[in-house]
DNA sequence: GAATATTAGAGTAGAATGTTCGAAAATTCT
DNA sequence: AGAATTTTCGAACATTCTACTCTAATATTC
């Protein structure tokens, strides 16, 4: 009977991160499961023992990734006092991963909802709220601001790299910070 | 009847060069000509008007992969004067022609000869001699000093990344160069 | 050593892939 | 313009690949 784990055995998280590798580099539909299988050293048909389908271990990758992502994005907003660091560093991963992600939803018939994460807004908004009581930002309502900063980098993330030839750069963070800290920079 | 032409058609180019990217990320078995056709607009049987089989025209990538490379390096040995700075333009894009070069290769049956290129030692001589001239290097046979150099380089490239986990990186070369030229230099 | 968890081999139906062939369509030549 | 040639394309096919099932073997836990 199968057994209702709170942990994730190793091997089920093994399988995860190796399917992510090769799906983020290969797409869904070229990458079979006797690749994912042979890359660690197994059968193929042992995959069926942890996942009753490929596209289930594909949705099952979808979700494993942006859950490890916030995992992540909690530590950036927790590593640092200055507002400015965090949101830079921030910036930064989250179009990194928006690339990685897009790979992935490459071959996915429907269109995903949308490139939020659950758990990102929530997290933007407590960031802005507390640089709002120090007094550090204007008072701009955290949600709305949230929701208007993630829909940008959205918007960037998807019209930058087809507008011009090249993808977003290191100086694009530094100028997009920059413009944005100076707009709503209190004082 | 099939015509001898001097210059490659435009299309044939194109292909080519699609092709390579394609073979160049996926591989031989997981690039099918449908996806090359498709990737540029046209019936996958129409491929085989330029070339005769599939492995015909990887064949033919990696030709023209490889001498599209040596016309790149030219052009740094003909870029400047300073020796320092051309090769270390030069190791840098050799590497990353390797790394694509054996992603391409990944797949082939028999390991190919080896990763020389034809004419680049020739190239890197001719360099090191003017070096020598100018009295810029010591006096060391410029020819054994290309081959070593050349031997190095493919070492490092195939096994930096495995010994270490990263792959090779910006401030590798500088060490490299530093080392090489405090080696190397006349005084 | 019984019970359970995990792996792996054989087999199958359906999809994908490389390839051939002949005919349409586009281009070049006269 | 029309003939000759070059280039594209769709239909068809044999072979291979792929996702998946079933069943038995092996490892692990109790």
């Amino acid at each position: 009977m199968e057994q209702i784990t709170i942990k994730k055995t190793t091997k089920e998280k093994e399988i995860l991160e190796e399917a992510q590798k090769l799906f983020s580099h290969f797409g869904l539909k070229k990458t079979s499961l006797e690749d994912i299988a042979s890359s660690l050293g197994m059968a193929k048909t042992s995959l069926y023992y942890y996942f009753k389908s490929k596209s289930e271990l594909f949705k099952a990758v979808l979700k494993h990734e942006s859950s490890s992502f916030i995992k992540n994005i909690k530590k950036i907003f927790e590593s640092s006092n200055d507002i400015k660091e965090i949101l830079t560093t921030y910036f930064k991963k989250r179009t990194e991963y928006a690339k990685e992600l897009s790979k992935l939803r490459g071959l996915i018939a429907k269109a995903q909802k949308s490139p939020f994460i659950s758990g990102e807004e929530t997290l933007l908004t407590n960031l802005l709220e507390q640089g709002v009581k120090d007094e550090i930002l204007k008072k701009i309502n955290p949600e709305l601001l949230a929701v208007l900063i993630l829909s940008l980098l959205k918007g960037l993330e998807k019209n930058l790299p087809l507008i011009r030839k090249r993808e977003i750069e290191e100086r694009d963070y530094d100028l997009f910070i920059d413009v944005l800290f100076n707009g709503i920079l209190k004082k």
